[in-house]
DNA sequence: GCTAATTTGGAATATATGTTCTATTTTGCT
DNA sequence: AGCAAAATAGAACATATATTCCAAATTAGC
């Protein structure tokens, strides 16, 4: 046989086991057949099962994972569980430590934000549901007027979108509660809601898209999770899981989403 | 309470979250925010990795699954299992798929931000010089007040540093231009400047910069590329150059920036 | 500010699952 | 056909993981 490493990777086990399936007895190439054809079972199942499926004794399946260079199924199936879910690591955790021993040089922080921001990216792209996004555009690219409206967290967001609006010739107002002015009666028929919202939920926000939809108008929210309360309100709602460091957030994928909705806006849009 | 029947669809799983998040106590809350935001690792991982991730004890999860319906995490584990069927389009071919297929509808478009956001990430960690971030965060963890001042486009960044020092308790003062109330008075002796401005470059941010350097306080910026005219004066200079696409930029690697300086200097300033 | 009820953390326990071992069967060779 | 080598099945063992339990801490009500 050729190398004894172990696979590192999806790639580097797919040729593996063609290079090894060719000279295999009859129980061990059942195996092969089975894991080639059902790959995606060996991250959610046991070793009993995938024997069964492949129609052999467990130790035999075990066998078959040792030929193919790891120490057995559980090293295995940890290849597998790992890229699905894309190297994830729980930073929450991370920054306590970073905190507490406050080693790490600040180079050494931004790049776990870096990570962070790759991960929630790559996460966005996977989560994302094309028919809400395309739903969200065409509510916004009809309104008469946009209110934006996000607080704390999510005012960087708010105001970057009010930014880009403005940039592109929408008319779009962003709420912010300067001097505790707040300017509900601007509202008016034919216009919209853009709610931006993260955990812990601001209260006014959750207000204004209670008024607002309660008049009937369309609203669109970007907020995280399902949890959100804004679920109770028939909103279009984008929802994107940002990579939680500690407190914060780099709002990377955040803000990913939400200049791609004003520029499909800003396109969608008629002119004039 | 509602009905007592397990969930058996990731949808009733769903809604039963929803119902339930509504009326839980702190541990048991962070379960439901982590499990939201991270379904899909429910299938590949153990109570104990779930409890980790969630910042709570495994038996403080277990008894999460219980409220839900669940006899336990098994079960509650073999819902999402079941129902995970395979096929998980790993993050570069969706985002061919989504390229290519998919040409000209927001989709594609948010498939090209976070392509935009991705390369700027990589090449922020490349370009970005240990030693200037050192500097910038020893500078602002030794001021009394933050001042930070970013107009138009750096605006949403210079609203997130304010939010996240204040988050810390770190004093700092957001210099927004409402009302066209210029409080430059505010500036006294051992405070320091943070300003962030890209092309094309705002003149009430170079003129605070330069005011403020006359009275020889420190200044940090944060700008794009090194024709910046804040070259002309004695100010840190951290440099991002985002990878744009179209006329707009996701902002994604500045905003990382950002938030690793406020995280940064937060953790290094002398607590009080 | 005290008491009762709820919630939590951590250790103890039970169970499921992975892994190894060996007698038995099968295969390949002369 | 008879022998040696390899492969297999099933049981025995070890380990990892889920689950429960209870004392300590927290919260809510009076």
């Amino acid at each position: 046989m050729g190398d004894i490493g172990v696979p590192t990777t999806i790639k580097a086990f797919e040729e593996r086991l063609l290079e090894v399936s060719e000279s295999l007895p009859k129980r061990l190439r059942q195996c092969a057949d089975y894991v080639a054809a059902n790959k995606d079972r060996i991250a959610v199942s046991t070793v009993a099962e995938m024997a069964e499926g492949a129609g052999v004794q467990p130790s035999a399946f075990m066998r078959f994972c040792q030929i193919l260079g790891f120490s057995g199924f559980s090293e295995m199936q940890r290849l597998f569980r790992d890229s699905y879910v894309g190297g994830w690591p729980d930073y929450s955790t991370r920054l306590d430590h970073l905190r507490e021993k406050a080693e790490g040089s600040p180079s050494a922080l931004l790049a776990e934000f870096v990570e962070a921001g790759r991960a929630s990216l790559e996460n966005l792209l996977k989560t994302i549901e094309p028919h809400a996004l395309e739903q969200a555009v065409k509510i916004l690219a009809r309104a008469q007027m946009i209110h934006i409206i996000g607080m704390r967290r999510s005012f960087p967001v708010a105001s970057y979108m009010a930014y880009a609006f403005e940039k592109m010739n929408v008319p779009a107002m962003l709420h912010s509660a300067v001097g505790r002015l707040e300017n509900r009666n601007a509202v008016r028929d034919g216009d919209a809601l853009l709610a931006i919202t993260f955990s812990p939920y601001t209260a006014d926000t959750i207000d204004m898209v209670e008024a607002v939809s309660a008049h009937g108008l369309p609203v669109v929210a970007i907020t995280d999770t399902i949890v959100s309360p804004l679920r109770k309100f028939p909103a279009t709602i984008l929802s994107v899981s940002e990579v939680d460091f500690g407190a914060f957030r780099s709002l990377s994928a955040t803000l990913c989403l939400a200049i791609t909705l004003a520029v499909a806006v800003g396109t969608e849009r008629p002119e004039k």
